[in-house]
DNA sequence: CCTTGAAATGAAGTGCACTTCAACTCACAC
DNA sequence: GTGTGAGTTGAAGTGCACTTCATTTCAAGG
């Protein structure tokens, strides 16, 4: 049992593609040092940055967000179980969020699937100062949103 | 109070770029008259088209199954409102599993942050069988998945 | 040594959901 | 009738998170 991985080997044990690898690499989120020949040993710490890629990842947050959190981390030392449980619970409040929207999309779908509205007017599912922001992709340049108002 | 919309009007009332609602059309999710001029004039009804598409969206529904959703009303007729209750129903078990990946996966976060771990081994945060498929963009083409194993 | 699978690189491509731009035309109030 | 803001089009650009490709180099076993 070595002290570091390949790509292949990191690829497989992260269930991450080597070319994400590479990318977050580029992007700043994890390291890599060289061999004489220039291939990529990652040293065993590398993993758990990885695996807390993956999650924030589920929690919705960007890789431009993870590569600050991670900034956030000690240099020098491997970073500690409170070093990352600082930088998980970082995203707890997001992850409540998202939750507490979503179960309110679903709650007020049910009502409007009682009555059958689904229109502009007032409907709780049409609230722009409420809504899923950043959720799926798309241009980030948007319009400032009008309040849309009834039928 | 006309019973035509132009495509200003009718992105001030939904709140949607008039960009995004010619972009919707030539996905065929809405559709719209044209004057002589060949301006667009949309019908009222197409505002409910859009508020669902707009509540899909949050859903996490591409456009692409949007538009097959959509495809689904009745041709010739407005249609009802159970026709739109039958849609959005339609989604609701989509939204349960969103909701409920999020929430466990907010719950891991608190175990894993009380133990620390976070690592690759047995976490039940990094579960490849149990993930938010689709949750982000980015490239559809991934390659499999292997399962992660221990640290 | 030689072969063979793994790794390296930069540039370009992908998919989604739009936006922006330029050049032009409409519609409507005055 | 004229000006002005709103609308039209196709083509290209944007942002994110990657992947794919071509070409070249490495590492390790036989």
């Amino acid at each position: 049992m070595q002290d570091s991985l390949t790509i292949g080997e990191l690829s497989v044990r992260s269930g991450v593609a080597p070319s994400a690898l590479r990318y977050y690499e580029r992007l700043g989120l994890i390291r890599a040092d060289r061999t004489g020949g220039n291939q990529r040993r990652y040293a065993r710490a590398e993993l758990r940055r990885v695996a807390f890629i993956r999650i924030s990842q589920q929690v919705g947050v960007s890789l431009d967000e993870i590569r600050e959190a991670l900034e956030s981390l000690p240099g020098g030392r491997t970073p500690s179980p409170q070093d990352w449980e600082r930088l998980s619970a970082s995203w707890r409040g997001r992850l409540d969020e998202r939750i507490r929207l979503l179960t309110k999309l679903r709650d007020d779908l049910d009502g409007c699937i009682g009555c059958g509205c689904l229109s502009l007017q007032r409907c709780t599912l049409y609230n722009p100062e409420d809504t899923l922001a950043g959720e799926g992709p798309g241009a980030r340049l948007m319009l400032p949103r009008a309040s849309p108002d009834g039928e």
